[in-house]
DNA sequence: CTGTTAGCGCATTCAA
DNA sequence: TTGAATGCGCTAACAG
């Protein structure tokens, strides 16, 4: 049996009530009783139990994470961001994962509710197919805020990342860089950033009177491996807009395989901007994304809701990406124009040396 | 107000108590209303109230696991075999970190504590630090298992790799590969990782005859980069084991700064096998940990003691860790022996490719 | 400033 | 097979 308020207002002499007022720093405990009170509880090693508290206070104070996967490390980026405002503002968060299983995450859903939380914020490893449970949760009174992707039919808040702007700024990019058979290889199309991804490339190639060249190859090492194969084998591109960081990794590799050069023979650019992006065979170029900004935004948002500072029905809000210009896509080599939102991590050396934080560049904006 | 059980029995015209069995599947309830009961729990969108059942019935079924950060996906792949093993059991995972700071990991003990997790799974930031509070824990009555690094004053169940014996694998290649110089740029030394893996390179020098060469630099990137670089300027040496994986790529970044090849001018190896380490500039050779295996060891034995299926006092579970050889260390290029437990994971071709898994190398054994 | 009463939502224990 | 009583550990609301 472990301690209790009660054990400690018996050894004190007092009521629970006060040794709960007195551990909870409340208000109408004398000082004298309060430190008796405090001393006890740490001699008798106290722990308050959170369960007994949330029940009848009906406070949690537990925010409910749910990410696809605890494999890739853009989601913890986003976790930290998250738990950041969390933190500051008395919460604790419960992070769940579903391993990209879409019925499992209905269970993690349903047990993040039944134990309590506060809040949700979920970042759906399939949103379409869980869009009627994501739905239904409007009606839990739980605040719910989906993060980095969303389900065609979007009626909850949301705060993701432009990722239709950040493939137009890699494809433009490539454009820009001179070469002439640009090619796609497009995540999953039952995902938003799937979708998004390839129409900003669509657009591009669309403004840029050049005819698209899309294998969807959906994303993973694995698929960018294969898809660059059956891609190349068919139209010799001399330039990959790879929708994912690990696809670009999965096409570098089928490239030095069948002795290609990056980015001699061909450039590749990535989306993500992956912890190891800096430190590829070829540092990759790609598309930075505002992941812990993504996660503070997020959890700002719901505790808006929560503390009914905002109503939030149907926020968006949209966090802006930025190219990060390294050695795969050829720019540097080429000397192709940079335009001034683009962040350049490569200097003279061979291997990239920071030139200039982007940690400063990230906006916000709502539309 | 949420639904309740209480509500439920209502509107089906029972008692509460029934509702309560019907819903757990306890026995005791005939089929007829168990089904009745089963709808209207579905109709009504029913959640039972996690908080409220663990209170009364004090088995929350959770799992605390604290690890020092989110940072490296390293700790994610041992939550990940942690995770497997609570959830075959029954036990749902609540992942906790410091963010790398001692009192946090204090902070974060105790709320989990308060959560009522039945067994704790702790990878402390600075175990020495914390060593009393981890000692507290024993008489706690709630069974815990430190994992990965452990405390001088070790006087709790723990699970590991073994670091000395990775460390020996590292530097035994580095000689066979019949480098001269062969120096360490170790890690944090109030860390059992750190000393171990520094104990077991000065063993191999002291065995081969040669003058230990170390350079105590510290864990991560940064300090790598400038370890390497004081290294260099004083010692010259043409191999480098670094104690981190990390802490390898800080010091690629240098030599390669410095105008150095990998590994024809200064080779080198790291510990850990971090997902990246294969896509490097140049792949890296590092030792494997058996991270998923570490953490379902760290759970079952956890979950052994909880289930009083053995008392695992002082229990000690070491697995074991091997080599990768890839490019950074030249025993390719070299011709250099590679006796039967090292894995290759690089072919003929320039980039490496995978030539034998060693998911099936991993074995147990306990000392 | 302190204590009393009541009950959060549920499961254990007993009785029917 | 079902239900009533009881209480897990704590705090809200009120009374003193």
């Amino acid at each position: 049996m472990r301690i209790t308020i009660k054990h400690i207002a018996e050894e004190v002499g007092v009521s629970a009530m006060t040794v709960s007022r007195a551990l909870r720093n409340d208000k109408g405990v004398s000082e004298v009783v309060r430190q008796r009170i405090l001393q006890t509880a740490e001699r008798l090693n106290y722990r308050p139990n959170l369960l007994a508290r949330g029940l009848v206070s009906q406070r949690t104070h537990l925010l409910g994470v749910l990410i696809p996967n605890l494999r890739h490390s853009f989601w913890l980026h986003m976790v930290i961001g998250i738990e950041e405002v969390a933190k500051r503002e008395g919460y604790t968060v419960l992070i769940c994962h579903s391993d990209d299983d879409p019925e499992v995450e209905q269970q993690e859903i349903r047990s993040l509710i039944g134990r309590q939380v506060e809040a949700l914020l979920i970042a759906s490893c399939n949103p379409d197919h869980n869009a009627s449970i994501l739905s239904a949760l409007k009606h839990e009174r739980i605040p719910t805020v989906l993060f980095d992707r969303y389900p065609r039919e979007l009626n909850l808040p949301y705060v993701g990342c432009d990722d239709r702007l950040g493939a137009r700024l890699a494809a433009e990019h490539l454009v820009r860089c001179g070469y002439r058979r640009i090619a796609h290889l497009a995540g999953d199309q039952s995902l938003s950033v799937g979708r998004d991804r390839l129409l900003g490339y669509q657009e591009v190639m669309q403004e840029a009177g050049r005819q698209p060249i899309v294998e969807v190859c959906g994303f993973g090492e694995d698929n960018g491996y294969k898809g660059f194969r059956r891609l190349f084998a068919l139209h010799r591109p001399d330039a990959i807009f790879a929708s994912h960081d690990p696809v670009a990794i999965g096409a570098m590799r089928a490239a030095f395989e069948m002795g290609l050069r990056i980015p001699e023979d061909v450039a590749i650019v990535g989306f993500a901007d992956m912890d190891c992006a800096d430190h590829l065979w070829v540092p990759l170029t790609t598309v930075w994304q505002p992941k812990e900004e993504l996660g503070r935004a997020a959890a700002s948002l719901v505790l808006q809701t929560l503390n009914g500072t905002d109503s939030a029905e149907d926020s968006r809000v949209i966090l802006r990406p930025y190219l990060v210009v390294r050695q795969s896509c050829g720019a540097l080599q080429r000397g192709a124009p940079l335009p001034k939102e683009v962040v350049v991590k490569a200097g003279q050396s061979t291997f990239p040396q920071e030139v200039t934080s982007n940690e400063t560049l990230n906006g916000i904006h709502a539309h």
